[in-house]
RNA sequence: UGGGGCGUAGCCAAGUGGUAAGGCAGCGGGUUUUGGUUCCGCCUACCGGAGGUUCGAAUCCUCCCGCCCCAGCCA
C-alpha cells in the first residue's frame, strides 16, 4: 500500500522544528498549560489556498505533535463577504489535506451574544465609546503614520450615554456607518491600532450563519482574541502583518473577564515564485472568467491544486520542508513540485499514452496478428503488479519521438535507427511517409521479433525506449496539459497581473491515445504516463469522453539539453 | 520624519559565544526496458556593513545600510 511512505531526512524531534514548536514546548515545560489548543480561523470570504496551507498544517501539525487539539474556526465578522459556499469548499479543503477537527467546529459567529455583553462591559469601565465621526472623519482623527491622531469630540460622553447609544445601535436605530463603538486607549500611540480601534460597525447585512438576528457586527480586532480566549485557545498563531495588532490584542483580554489568556505568535506568510496568493485576484480571475472556476487545476487554490493532482500528502510534505520563521521570504515553486514527484513517483502506477500521435506500420509484422505483453505497473513498487498491453501491426507513437535529421543527441527514432518500445519489441525506421506539405505522417518500420518483451538475446540495447500504443486497442482522449499562469516568476512586479498571464497555462489535445487498461477509470485518478509525466483524469471526464489534466511533466534532461543548443 | 519586524549560498532554512546542518535549484558522472527513479561527486557561504567586548562572535554591545508591515467601520 502507501506504506513506503519514507522521509525525506530523519524528522528532528518536534521541539526543534521551528521557533513556534519551540515556544509551545517550553510552554509545556514549564507548567503553563497542560496541553496545547490552536485554532486554524478562515475568514469565509473565498477558497483556501496554498498559503493557508502552510498555516493549516502549522496549527494541526503543532497539536499532532505536542498531543493537543485545533480547531477550525470560522472568522465570520464581515456578512458583506462572506458566504456559505466558501464556508463548505473550506472545511472540504481541509478534511482533503488530511486534518481533523473533530467536534470542534466553531464560528466567531457563535459569540456574537458573549461579544456584545462584554463590550458592555467595555462601556461601563469607561474603556470604550461610542462615537459618531463618520469613516471620513476617522480617518482624519486618526493623525498619520508620523503624526500622532486626536480625540474624537465624542470620546468622553458618559457611560449612561454610551450604554444608551450602543443599545441604539443593536436595535438598529441607526444607518450603516453612522456610529461606531470605539476602544478608548490612546490616539497618540506610535501604534495605529491602538489610536482608539473601532470595535463594532452597525451593518445592516444578512449574515449566513446568524441570518438578521444582528445589525452591529465585531471587528476581526475584537473578535478574534475573545474567541481564542472561549475556547481555550492556548497558542493563537498568525501571520506577521497582525504583529502591530497584538497589543491591542493584549489589551482586550487583559480588560476583559474572559475564561482564560491566549497568546499570539506570528510567522512569516507564504509567498511563492510566479504564483499570487491575493484572495481579491484569484476571485477576479474567476469573476473574469480567464480561469475555469475556484478549481481550475492552474489555480493555486487547494481545490484547483487537487483537481490538478497535487497529492495532499505531496503538500503536507512541502509545508514542513520549507519550514516556519519570522523572515519574508519567496519560495521557489520548484520546491512544491520536486514534493509532487517525490510522491507520485511512489504512488502512481505507469500507463502508456501518446499525446501527440504519429503512426508507425510495421511492415513485417502480419495484419491480422495481435499478442500482448505484460508491463509492470510501477518499478518502484513491486506490489502494483503488472498488466497486459494489446500489440499490433499499427501503432502511435509520440511525434517528439521522432526526427527525421536527428541533432547528435538525439537517441530516438530516425531513419534507419533503431529503438525499443517499452515492453515489446525494438523496431528499425525504414521508410518515411510524407503527405503533400512535406510533413511527417507515418513510419514505415521493422521489428525484430527475436526482440520480444523488449531485450535481444544479442545483448544490444537501443539507446532509446518509446512508449506507444496499438491503434486498434487505443482509447481515445482528451488532454489538457497544464503550465504556470503566469510566465515569470514575480507575476505583477511591473505590470498589472493580468497582463502577465501565460498564453499557454493550459493546452488541450485531442484526440490523444491511451491503453486500453485506460478506459473506465474513476474521476481523480492518477497516474504517470511514461516518460511523459504525471496525469489525472478530471471531473469534465464523461461516459464517452476521458479528459486527463497534466499534473506535472517527468524531470525532463533531454529538455534541458536541446535548450541549450 | 512615528511604531513594529527582518537581514546566513540563486531559493527555503538550521545555528542561541568555540570556529557555518539539511533541502530545492544548478552542474558533472555511475546504474537503468521511462533522456524518469536511484546512487556518487561538485556547488569551497568574507553569516547586510563598520566598529567594539572576548583567548575566541553568525551568535553579545554600538552605530550604519537595506528590505517588509501598519494610516479599512477588511481579515
Amino acid at each position: 500500500m502507501n506504506d513506503t511512505t519514507k522521509p525525506t531526512e530523519p524528522n528532528p524531534p518536534a521541539e526543534a522544528r521551528d521557533f513556534i514548536r519551540e515556544i509551545i514546548h517550553g510552554d509545556l515545560q514549564a507548567g503553563k498549560h497542560s496541553a496545547v489548543v490552536t485554532r486554524f480561523p478562515p475568514e469565509p470570504n473565498g477558497y483556501l489556498h496554498i498559503g493557508h496551507v502552510k498555516a493549516i498544517c502549522l496549527n494541526f501539525g503543532v497539536a499532532r505533535d505536542f498531543g493537543g487539539r485545533c480547531h477550525l474556526r470560522f472568522d465570520d465578522t464581515n456578512p458583506l463577504k462572506e458566504e456559505q459556499e466558501y464556508i463548505d469548499a473550506i472545511q472540504d479543503d481541509v478534511r482533503w489535506l488530511g486534518f481533523d477537527w473533530g467536534k470542534h467546529l466553531y464560528f466567531a459567529s457563535d459569540y456574537f451574544a458573549q461579544l456584545y455583553d462584554w463590550a458592555v462591559v467595555l462601556i461601563r469601565a469607561g474603556k470604550a465609546y461610542v462615537d459618531d465621526l463618520t469613516a471620513d472623519q476617522i480617518r482624519e482623527y486618526r493623525g498619520t503614520l508620523t503624526e500622532p491622531g486626536r480625540n474624537s469630540p465624542f470620546r468622553e460622553r458618559t457611560v449612561e450615554e454610551n450604554l444608551d447609544l450602543f443599545d441604539r445601535m443593536r436595535r438598529g436605530e441607526f444607518p450603516d456607518g453612522s456610529r461606531t463603538l470605539r476602544a478608548k486607549i490612546d490616539m497618540t500611540s506610535g501604534n495605529i491600532n491602538l489610536r482608539d480601534p473601532v470595535l463594532y460597525r452597525i451593518l445592516h447585512a444578512r449574515h449566513p450563519r446568524t441570518g438578521d438576528a444582528w445589525c452591529v457586527y465585531p471587528t476581526y480586532d475584537y473578535a478574534h482574541g475573545q474567541s481564542d480566549a472561549i475556547e481555550g485557545v492556548t497558542h493563537s498563531l498568525c501571520t506577521l502583518e497582525f504583529e502591530d495588532h497584538k497589543p491591542l490584542y493584549d489589551w482586550l483580554i487583559t480588560n476583559l473577564p474572559v475564561p482564560a489568556v491566549p497568546k499570539q505568535y506570528e510567522f512569516a506568510r507564504l509567498n511563492l515564485t510566479s504564483t499570487v496568493l491575493s484572495k481579491r485576484f484569484l476571485l477576479r480571475l474567476v469573476n473574469e472568467r480567464r480561469v475555469r472556476g475556484w478549481d481550475d487545476p492552474r489555480m493555486p487554490t487547494v481545490s484547483g491544486i487537487r483537481r490538478r493532482g497535487f497529492p495532499a500528502e505531496a503538500l503536507r510534505q512541502f509545508a514542513e520542508m520549507i519550514g516556519v520563521a519570522r523572515r519574508a521570504s519567496v519560495v521557489d515553486w520548484a520546491m512544491l513540485e520536486h514534493c509532487v514527484r517525490e510522491v507520485l513517483n511512489r504512488t502512481a502506477e505507469r500507463r502508456m499514452a501518446v499525446l501527440r500521435p504519429l503512426k508507425v506500420v510495421l511492415t513485417n509484422y502480419p495484419e491480422d496478428r495481435f499478442e500482448e505483453f505484460e508491463a509492470v505497473n510501477n518499478p518502484e513498487d513491486v506490489g502494483a503488479g503488472t498488466r497486459r498491453v494489446a500489440f499490433g501491426r499499427e501503432l502511435w507513437i509520440e511525434q517528439d519521438d521522432f526526427m527525421e535529421d536527428p541533432p547528435k543527441k538525439f537517441f530516438r527514432l530516425s531513419p534507419g535507427k533503431e529503438v525499443r518500445l517499452r515492453s515489446a519489441y525494438f523496431i528499425t525506421c525504414q521508410e518515411v511517409i510524407k503527405n503533400e506539405r512535406g510533413e511527417v505522417v507515418e513510419l514505415r518500420c521493422t521489428y525484430d521479433p527475436d526482440t520480444r518483451g523488449g531485450s535481444a538475446p544479442d545483448g544490444r540495447s537501443p539507446k532509446a525506449t518509446l512508449h506507444w500504443v496499438s491503434a486498434k486497442h487505443a482509447v481515445p482522449a482528451e488532454v489538457r496539459l497544464y503550465d504556470q499562469l503566469f510566465g515569470r516568476p514575480d507575476p505583477g512586479a511591473e505590470n498589472d497581473l493580468v497582463e502577465d498571464l501565460s498564453e499557454t497555462s493550459e493546452t488541450i489535445l485531442s484526440p490523444c491515445w491511451l491503453e486500453p487498461s485506460l478506459g473506465g477509470m474513476k474521476v481523480g485518478t492518477q497516474v504517470q504516463f511514461e516518460r511523459l509525466g504525471y496525469f489525472c483524469l478530471d471531473r469534465d471526464s464523461t461516459s464517452e469522453r476521458q479528459v486527463w489534466n497534466r499534473t506535472i511533466t517527468l524531470r525532463d534532461t533531454w529538455a534541458k539539453v536541446q535548450k541549450q543548443t
